[in-house]
DNA sequence: TTGTAAGCGTTATCAT
DNA sequence: ATGATAACGCTTACAA
């Protein structure tokens, strides 16, 4: 186990001061001959020199990472936004810190003190909706705060980066209507979440624009986390006057859901048509293939990463800014028109 | 945007010295009266302060990060093992740099560069198979090195995690053979990797096993990345004298594979009997229920982490650690009789 | 063009 | 029990 070289070593191997080396280390920070350089350069290398990360950001060096602060990394969703935002970091030579907070609030706010204690230059986060006071600190700090997927009503003044919840639940519902159906139960994400409330909006849209009824018994929140979303099934399944469409708008439950209906025998889209949020390719392979509303990942980690660092520094341009893409509504073969009683 | 308060400043609200405050802030390293505790605390509390971490580990602090380097974090498997690798770092107060590799080595060597300019105390890595110096210098360095998932040969002094691939691929094969198939195919990953290899090789012992003549043929090896395991279905479908079984023995490419297959009209199991190295829960919603490799990621996630910290600062043991976990064999209906033509 | 030296925010060693 | 003060490895005026 060798001891690892400082900017010292260096500067005495090559024969000159550390001041130098710094230089040729940030290249534009002040001037160095050619030939200096190279001897820099050597030295460096037959080193094996590393410039130390913590000390040059001890020395207000430009803060050069990231926190994602996600629900849970198992959920497709999040992989998928995950990778691709590791992604566009990593081109912006930026390193990202990954963080999960199980949809618990007291977690979250641990991994947000660490944050700070790290003094990274943004977070993007899928917030628990708690922990208010935190998320003001943080951008107090300077912090460039990004909410993605979901939001905080309470907190408009950070920026937010999700898909047309409203828009795709209605398109969802919409697209149910306009085979026929009558009954069109949602399974959604809690009442507590905006994705939720957002994505039920938009299905009693959809129901309003079609002249249908709403019946309070076709509308089930499920948590997030756990097998909610198979009870709710259960409970939509136990209806005297049960539904003939399903939209199942929340994605992390989706497979509680599906695994629920082949329970019970329920045959889709015979018995049930079917749409839901989630784009894995399986739901292709499925028999019959999902309808389903696909949602635009890389445009939302694109977004993400470039205003986390935009906002970073305190260099919010006032207003906060408000990103929501479009989701896809990608017509399969789950739904069909409902049979005539 | 407020600036952040120093040790200073907390000493200074307190009227006591930063060293006192260090000592409050590190228990243990020095004694407080209980008074002055409750001073400072107040004084960090009304200031709203936070130890800047960059600081400390500059100051041989313990180094409190851990790189976590996988090939992608699409694939459900790596994002499955990156959500338990980070929930079991958190429990031990440490933190997880994310990156990918895209399973490129000039991503990689890029990646590890900066791991170690961070000083971080461990890496879990899917590594490409290249950049062997480079992992050698991070040893040297008292870097806690662990390979998972899949190995370098020529490096056999790294620790690594995995499970048994030559096990799981024999029982996935002799089952095969077990329901009678006499011409079982393998969709392996690329022959450059262990797990690539390994798993042809326990699928070879079955074969022997059951006396079963190998054939060069059944046995395709698809690259982890884009749409190579369908040719491989293609190429297999093409053959005059077709297989009745397949081992999908490439994770990365499952999906790719029963596309082709759905696409080509193969019906399974009746044509073609399928076991996939893939445990996501849609493998049981699929018509029919797919008979799957089950890999305990909670395992390859805990040994990791366990290791990679163990191994930190040099400390090595000696001799370097091979934790093999064994992988379940779920039969669900994918694999029946092949048909007496 | 290059060198000197003063920080950056902590921790740790001595004194007191 | 508390307080000065010297590191830690790097950047950056300011000199030379």
């Amino acid at each position: 186990m060798q001891k690892q070289p400082t900017i010292r070593d260096v500067a005495q191997a090559a024969g000159v001061s550390v001041a130098v080396v710094s230089r040729v280390l940030n290249p534009g920070s002040g001037p160095v001959a050619a030939l200096t350089r190279s001897k820099v350069s050597d030295a460096m290398e037959t080193l094996g020199y590393h410039p130390r990360t913590a000390a040059r950001e001890l020395k207000h060096g430009p803060p050069t990472t990231l926190g994602l602060l996600l629900a849970d990394v198992s959920n497709p969703f999040f992989a998928h936004l995950a990778d691709l935002v590791v992604q566009e970091a990593h081109s912006r030579g930026i390193q990202v810190l990954l963080m999960t907070t199980q949809e618990d609030d007291r977690l979250e706010s641990e991994r947000l003190a660490t944050l700070i204690e790290r003094r990274v230059s943004g977070i993007i986060a899928t917030p628990t909706g708690n922990n208010l006071e935190i998320w003001k600190k943080l951008q107090d700090l300077g912090t460039g705060v990004v909410f993605v997927d979901r939001s905080i009503p309470e907190m408009p003044e950070v920026d937010v980066v999700s898909i047309n919840n409203v828009e795709s639940a209605r398109s969802a519902t919409a697209l149910m209507a306009a085979h026929g159906h009558r009954r069109i139960a949602i399974i959604s994400g809690p009442a507590t979440s905006t994705t939720g409330r957002d994505r039920v909006a938009g299905y009693q849209e959809a129901l309003r624009e079609a002249g249908l009824a709403e019946d309070r018994t076709l509308i089930r929140s499920a948590a997030f986390r756990g097998t909610s979303g198979g009870d709710a099934v259960t409970a939509l399944l136990n209806l005297q006057d049960r539904p003939t469409a399903l939209v199942v708008a929340n994605t992390a439950q989706v497979t509680a859901v599906l695994r629920r209906l082949a329970h019970a025998g329920i045959s889709i889209p015979d018995e049930l048509s079917v749409v839901v949020f989630e784009d894995s390719p399986w739901t292709e392979l499925m028999t019959p293939p999902l309808t389903i509303i696909r949602q635009p990942i890389d445009m939302l980690a694109r977004h993400s990463v470039q205003l986390a660092l935009s906002n970073a520094n305190g260099t919010t341009t006032g207003k906060p800014t408000t990103v929501r893409v479009d989701a896809e509504l990608v017509e399969r073969s789950s739904v069909v028109a409902p049979k005539t009683a």
